[in-house]
DNA sequence: AGCATTTTATTTACTGCTCGAAAAAAATAA
DNA sequence: TTATTTTTTTCGAGCAGTAAATAAAATGCT
């Protein structure tokens, strides 16, 4: 709560970004409807929309809705909505196998999207900002109309970022840390460039995609090639920096305990990733190099004998449940999530591991005093990825644009 | 971030807020030199000082400082500070064997103080909210003319609370928990009340103590009768709610492991707690039921001992450290202090638990990668908790005070 | 003593924002 | 064509903040 002065124009900032949030989260809406979503009143309503619109980011919409059968009786109410046209982002998705671009306009739709493969060896020669340099001029090129309304990149990663978010301190995806990310872009395509990790989106999309999480504090725990988890708290939305980010997967679960891809060894990855329930079903000694990658159907064979009650399996889906389980009784300790979403290829195992997570669970007096967390399991992870990111970056865009520009004077416009 | 409609008296509240914050965070000082520190023009601060002496909440000081040497040239400054009679609170540390209430004025001055000592049946028979009552009424006996000026009552306590902040669902000071401790006292005295963590305290305390913390984020770890930890992150200062207290001590540090006096087995203050440094230096097997309470004069031998080379107490502190260390590594994952500060009776013993603690930093990913955070030691932990109350419940009083009462009307007032 | 100087604090004139109430606009119903 | 209904805009008042001018309260110098 930093306290800095107020006066006039921070209220008109704070009332047209209430506009903005409230349009962002009912959708398009006439005048009078805004004003009692708002708390503002009609004239107000009157005097920012009108901003807003002369501004070009909001615009009146046909009709909206014919919404009961026949007509209405008085004026007729027109929505306005967001203009889509008014400035663009890209949502880019940085994973250990491929990188995704998604070019989105104001109003969050989706107007294109393109992909390219990540290879182990791919960031030994190319600087991970130059090959996304290229791909956005790539999808730019694809899209001319956007001209110069591209006002934001947002990038997920996933690993450990540096205190300014601009680059990676340590990342499972092969030689992509080091070197700057966010830097290079924003001089390459001057708009703002934030870096973010996956964790913590994947929470805040989970939010988004469940109505019901919407008030409440939630872990999202992803499984799969490595373990991960973001945390996402109601009332604080958009937490910047690095809080919500977690490294749960590299956090200790036995001292001196088996290896992990990360060079140190007992974190809960090496026990619950796919490599570790591999090295564990196979009698492989945790002592052992993990393996570089598991093929993803390998990973589903896994899944499936486990299912099917091998033994050697079974223990092994047991072992990783003991880490995650533990690892979430220890998490409870300093901050107690009401609800763990289980995300990623080993939600799908759960129930092999589900005993042994919420023995882990009950380990910790948090949770006997005050109760195990709800868990839900979701098989998929893009979409919270992805429509987490969009939220956030749009709602970044709204700040910014309802912040910066709307004291300039309209001197040299076209009149 | 709840946004809500801005308006002028938002803004108003807001620039009262600013100066008083300014003036506790800088002391009295005069308007010219406050217009300065906050931002605000100086008719702003005429307008709003004058508001706030007339409402009472701040006199003119006598001539404050003659400052350097000789007369000053113009027109003497007068400054500003806060009306020690404006209004008062009581500052409560409810601890295992004692409890201290003190009476600070407005200007957090300490006005009076009494404590009582709390044995371990003492709660079998009163209840707390009884106990505190009484104890609060002798208070405000002994200083009658604080009348009706008692605006808040800030009671810490360890333990676990519940959601609404109202009483402890655990703790480690016997047959407390349960009861409801707010209501009572909310009821018998008609002001705020309210209950933290002690943790929580300790580490705005620390951030008080020491002004090269003030920006940094802080997990203050408490290590004695109990092992405790408390974080507080700057710019988000009285983060209210359950925020920045943490079950630390009752982490779990190895399945399975030494029996807690929580009842759990393998939690951090089994091992690091004086009474399991004393269960591992006399070679007492984990499962065996932790000692009731030790003696101060029994764990200040014990550290000297250890500090004499004394082989077994040694290794006992060595394993203290070890599940400190891990505990700290594995809490590094989830949320990073930049600094640790050391509290408590086992502060004495750090040198004996360093290499370990350092070793189990060195364990975690987050700490190789970005560096392990600095650690302090200091040894009274009184002293922060107190500061850290007062300052936090000044603030909220300066919140309450400069919030609600400006638009009323002097109507009855004596004139 | 009396006037200039200096520093602090207040007053004045003005801007921008919100609000409530009244007026205007735009449709249907009779 | 006129009444009715609902949405939207306009108008006047009120309030908070700023910059600049003014007042206040002291010292220094002649």
């Amino acid at each position: 709560m930093v306290r800095s002065v107020a006066d006039a124009d921070s209220v008109r900032r704070q009332n047209r970004g209430l506009v903005l949030s409230t349009l962002r989260r009912e959708g398009p809406m006439p005048r009078t409807q805004l004003a009692g979503a708002t708390g503002l009143s009609h004239a107000s309503i009157t005097a920012i929309g009108g901003e807003l619109i002369a501004q070009g980011l909001l615009v009146e919409q046909g009709t909206g809705e014919t919404p009961p059968g026949g007509k209405q009786r008085g004026r007729p109410a027109v929505a306005v909505t967001f203009n889509r046209r008014a400035c663009h982002a890209i949502i880019i998705e940085l994973d250990t196998n491929r990188a995704r671009l998604s070019l989105v306009d104001y109003a969050g739709t989706l107007v294109d999207r393109i992909e390219t493969e990540v290879t182990p060896t791919l960031f030994r020669e190319t600087r991970p900002a130059t090959l996304l340099r290229e791909q956005i001029e790539r999808l730019r090129g694809r899209n001319p109309t956007i001209g110069a309304t591209l006002q934001r990149i947002s990038i997920s990663v996933q690993g450990m970022l540096d205190r300014g978010g601009d680059r990676l301190t340590w990342s499972p995806i092969p030689h992509v840390s080091g070197e700057s990310i966010v830097l290079p872009l924003q001089q390459a395509f001057g708009c703002a460039v934030s870096l973010s990790k996956r964790g913590r989106l994947l929470a805040e999309g989970a939010r988004l995609l469940y109505p019901g999480l919407r008030d409440l504090s939630i872990a999202t725990v992803f499984i799969g090639s490595t373990v991960a988890m973001g945390m996402s708290f109601p009332e604080r939305q958009a937490a910047q920096g690095d809080d919500g980010g977690t490294e749960f997967g590299h956090m200790n679960h036995l001292p001196d305990g088996a290896l992990c891809r990360c060079g140190v060894k007992g974190c809960i990855e090496a026990y619950a990733a796919d490599y570790g329930v591999l090295r564990t079903a196979y009698g492989v000694p945790g002592s052992a190099m993990p393996a570089a990658s598991v093929p993803a159907a390998a990973y589903r064979e896994l899944v499936h004998l486990g299912r099917a009650g091998r033994r050697n399996v079974v223990h092994a889906f047991n072992v990783a449940g003991q880490a995650i389980g533990f690892g979430l009784g220890r998490l409870m300790t300093i901050a107690a999530p009401a609800h763990v979403v289980i995300v990623g290829p080993g939600a799908s195992a759960y129930e092999l591991m589900r005993a042994e997570i919420e023995a882990g669970l009950n380990a910790s007096l948090v949770c006997r005093v005050g109760g195990v967390p709800a868990i839900t399991v979701h098989h998929d992870e893009r979409e919270p990825i992805f429509q987490g990111m969009v939220a956030s970056t749009l709602a970044e865009l709204d700040q910014a644009l309802c912040a910066g520009t709307p004291p300039e004077p309209r001197s040299t416009s076209v009149e």
